[in-house]
DNA sequence: AGGGCCGTCTCGCTCACCGGAACAGGCCCG
DNA sequence: CGGGCCTGTTCCGGTGAGCGAGACGGCCCT
């Protein structure tokens, strides 16, 4: 909303890079177009990605062209929409194309077994963000979403990254306060430390009711080729007839596999 | 490989515009850098890039600074790869999101049905795109992946596509000539045509080891709210297991529920 | 017919971008 | 040892790509 500091000076007296996100790079406003669609917009007309971004209309319109016949952009009357090439590119990123090729038929095999949610995760920030989602039909109200981000101190998955993860990582978890997401989630830095090293102790991180009332989730790490932790692979189940322990020794046994799975694709990186 | 026309010219005496793909406009040098890196490369040097773009290595350099810095690419070592936002933001993409999350429990059912590879996929260009691939341990040699593209006259998918998408479509198909992918591929247009008829007759478009020798894919169209066709799913096994009525059973109910809950969840549009 | 949206297009100024060239480090080979 | 040859990084002056205020026409409301 604030256009500009101070409306009164003369803008060239103002501090040059502006303190805000915005860039006067070609790629800075591209960016801010891009980003403006938000995880649940469909399509956004011009003015309003002008509105959102706060680029002059003029270069939003010249810079959508580009994007359009690019393919990153797409467009239905006037109406701009995310385009199929942005997918397309997004699924050659390595770093989660190699993972989630390894591990999507276990997936498949423990949600056969299990019939509840699988998540594959891996750390990115200070966040886990999700890689793949098995699931049935199960209608809840704010599902998981492939490529969504969670905290890391209310999921199983993200103790399971705390506990195994680089070891300054916790560090800098509880540097900031941790955000009660339900009643139950834990907020305070001491008990948190506990519960990771429960987790280093048996070998894989729970969750019960901290990320969503009536139910829990049971995560287990993956190692890559180096034994470096690289990824963590989950069971969530509503709390009624969640199998704790049948959970924990099938993720053990698919954990190994995909392990064995990985260092056989991947020569040693990452 | 040919750097420069003529290596004796003075390069400000060449044509200015330089006939060839590349763009002067910074999203063209962009472009072309994010889309140096191809389906299987993992990381890249800068030198690779400058080589593969053709751009020049100062401004490769800069922007890949700014890209480093968005998340777009990441970095380890002096190797560049693409960064997990463009995982993120491709995850956006509302065509491919919509679809996905209305097929994928059904896909989950179709695969514990049959034990068979199920894909989802949309009509991209004048080719199959698949947004969507449920499979097991299978390990065939060239697997089709997400996000991997198809021609439509030798694909189940495409053929459903074909017979019930738009009129245009197989005009624009035939125009060019048809590759043939495997011995049993139709390359004819008059018998493409043919089995496009029997595909809009019978409701299903089928396709035995025309993609790859020793399976058959039976596929079914998706409809959206207004009626028109959005996407095709389909059924991929080894021929000599392949039950065809089973698959095509199973598809229509299937086909139905999806169409169902697109409508439920989508107002209207696409 | 007026006011408020919307998307589109023009046009001269100017600053972000460009890219040749120089630089620093690693590696192999003579 | 030193001289190629390969990396990735930095500098800097010239310039044209990009900029954005503003004008314009179409559409839907009052």
């Amino acid at each position: 909303m604030p256009l500009i500091s101070s409306p009164l000076s003369d803008p060239t007296i103002a501090f040059p890079p502006e303190p805000d996100g915005a860039a006067n790079s070609v790629l800075g406003k591209v960016r801010l177009i891009l980003e403006a669609f938000g995880p649940d917009d469909e399509s956004l007309g011009l003015s309003e990605i002008v509105r959102r971004t706060g680029v002059a209309k003029a270069s939003v319109h010249r810079l959508a062209q580009e994007l359009l016949q690019w393919g990153l952009l797409e467009r239905r009357g006037s109406e701009y929409w995310l385009g199929m090439r942005l997918f397309e590119i997004g699924q050659r990123v390595p770093r989660q194309r190699i993972l989630r090729e390894a591990a999507r038929p276990f997936m498949e095999d423990l949600y056969q077994a299990t019939g509840e949610t699988i998540h594959l995760a891996v750390l990115d920030g200070l966040e886990v963000i999700y890689l793949e989602k098995v699931s049935g039909h199960g209608q809840v109200s704010r599902p998981s979403r492939v490529a969504g981000r969670m905290p890391l101190h209310c999921t199983a998955t993200g103790k399971a990254l705390l506990a195994f993860g680089p070891g300054a990582l916790f560090g800098d978890v509880v540097a900031e306060p941790l955000a009660r997401v339900t009643p139950r989630t834990i907020t305070v830095p001491k008990l948190l430390a506990q519960e990771i090293q429960q987790a280093r102790k048996v070998g894989y991180a729970i969750e019960q009711e901290q990320t969503r009332t009536g139910y829990l989730s049971v995560a287990i790490p993956l190692t890559g080729a180096t034994g470096t932790m690289v990824a963590a692979l989950s069971v969530t189940a509503p709390t009624f007839r969640a199998d704790v322990n049948k959970y924990v020794g099938l993720l053990t046994m698919v954990s190994r596999r995909i392990t064995k799975s990985i260092m056989a694709a991947d020569g040693g990186r990452s």
